[in-house]
DNA sequence: CCCCCAATTTTGTCCTGGACAAAACCCTCT
DNA sequence: AGAGGGTTTTGTCCAGGACAAAATTGGGGG
């Protein structure tokens, strides 16, 4: 069992995995072709890193996750790098309309850590437009915008982890305060293993919650059987699952396609998020939801396709 | 590339890493020292688990958890494991007295993910006995008697799942609802990255918030030298780090060091949660939290100490 | 011109089997 | 009973080879 702190400030292979998140397999094999980073040894002929090495790969895995090719910026000079981050930075801020959201003063807040501010803004919007446009009017665009600054290196890690948690915290409280007539459908909100972003799930959950439906959230990261398994027990009509923009259309696909073969027919399947892709929408009993206003429509329809005659629709 | 799902059922090695958490180098160490799992393989000659080999995997985990040693588990047939079980269960029970806590009413609830009911329960002990009584004597507990139960195979990861989202939402909730005049000091919360559990860490921003301390969460998963920035730009007064029972004491031993070495002396560093081992607090500068209970009384002390003639201790 | 399909390169993950240091355990001696 | 020292257990690291999936490139054909 090796250690990972060490008294020389150096970090070993296991502490860059954690600070990177790049696994160790992907470490060695890029020293062993692209010859970068090259760590140092200890006694034991093992890896020491530097907090250098640390910062530099995790820039080039912001690159890499917005498109580069790992070859390219592994094989690239200090000088080219920031050539990159420049050739982004330019790409990005010329792409993002921001219609309406204060993307300057909220940027500042979240650099502040600013807690009282954030949730001013978010109370601000509540009471002035209502729960479903905070949701698709303010927290969807500055989700990009934060995502996009991040690239260009205007914000950290922590920054964007302060940020989720602010909005997480903002919706469940007012979640948690607002208590409707229960009204079908049930329904039930997780996404797959590999997809920890909980934001998206949040996000329908507030949108469909504000309409009536009966969630039962179960978080993010939930194996396939055990999605059958509650839904089963849970009786749920829908089952709705959310994918990130990193996530793998492949894996989407084979995930969506088991799932959709173990559910009932009875049981539909909704997938949302930026990386719910048309294509998944080809699977029969599977709906995409474009977009997180069009939510409350969907909703609608279901309701009007199942109980055509009820007052449930008219609820809303 | 090689891809996780796969349509037969079986589970590559990072599929079974992800499901258990237990590391890929493991995993083969293992089959290679005990024959336990004994993955049958794919035409590449790559490892193939069953879902069976994870649920086993996953019940180890928590045994080895509880103090087992691996050698024992991992040789132990079928009906040894169901004894250790047993055993586990005996000793639990005699120790864990319920006291007041409706444990089978909650058991059920959970199983059949009936959402009104265990926000009643909360909502109850809340308007009852008060927010922190509802974290410490309900929610504590709770957490001790669903991980229980969970080695017991009485509940599956969905419920656990379901359990861990209804607290948290419930919590949040009125976290979200209940704001005092802010006072220092001013907190910062977080977990090391291999740390995911963040209920813990929500607990103990309830207590710390129902103080009027001013918290800033950063929810799980946090770098190390992501929390050393982010402490210092928020200025932050103490840093709060959980520690569920499953993480290493020697990780957690070297994070906190490092932690400790990259901050400020007058930053102190509060730890917590089932893994926050007694030897920790032999680092100067770094206190320990035995029970979540004890959270306002530390703040207590650490307001006299600053501030020893002021209102601010008054206040509580 | 664009779109689709096949060949090629890139890239991440898996494999084996050996090694070793830290942790846990066990035994003895005070 | 507690401290100290030896032994076993256990998790993580290494090298370097292999290979499949993804991305890119290079044609044709509509």
């Amino acid at each position: 069992m090796k250690h990972d702190a060490n008294g020389s400030g150096r970090l070993t292979i296991s502490a860059v995995e954690r600070e990177t998140g790049l696994p160790k397999d992907t470490l060695r094999v890029w020293e062993r072709r692209y010859g970068f980073p090259q760590p140092a040894r200890d006694e034991a002929g093992e890896r020491l890193y530097t907090q250098e090495d640390v910062n530099r790969l995790r820039l080039i895995r912001r690159l890499i996750d917005h498109g580069w090719r790992p070859g390219k910026l592994l094989a690239a000079s200090e000088a080219d790098l920031q050539r990159i981050i420049e050739a982004e930075r330019v790409a990005s801020t010329s792409v993002a309309p921001d219609g309406g959201v204060p993307t300057d003063e909220v940027l500042a807040a979240i650099r502040r850590h600013d807690v009282p501010a954030l949730r001013d803004l978010f109370q601000r919007t509540l009471l002035e437009r209502g729960l479903q446009a905070l949701v698709s009017d303010l927290v969807a665009p500055l989700n990009v915008v934060i995502g996009e600054a991040w690239i260009r290196g205007e914000l950290g890690v922590p920054e964007e982890h302060f940020y989720t948690e602010q909005v997480q915290s903002f919706l469940r409280g007012t979640l948690a305060g607002y208590t409707r007539p229960a009204a079908p459908p049930r329904i039930l909100l997780t996404t797959l293993p590999e997809e920890e972003h909980g934001l998206g799930l949040l996000m329908v959950e507030v949108m469909l919650a504000s309409e009536g439906a009966q969630c039962c959230s179960l978080g993010p990261r939930m194996p396939l059987t055990d999605i059958r398994t509650s839904a089963l027990t849970s009786a749920a009509d829908i089952v709705a699952l959310s994918f990130s923009a990193a996530y793998p259309l492949r894996l989407a696909l084979a995930g969506v396609r088991t799932l959709r073969d173990s559910l009932p027919d009875t049981v539909d399947i909704w997938v949302g998020g930026a990386g719910a892709h048309e294509r998944l929408a080809g699977i029969p009993g599977v709906s995409v939801i474009g977009a997180i206003r069009s939510v409350p429509d969907a909703l609608a329809e279901w309701r009007a396709a199942r109980f055509p005659d009820s007052s449930i629709v008219a609820l809303n």
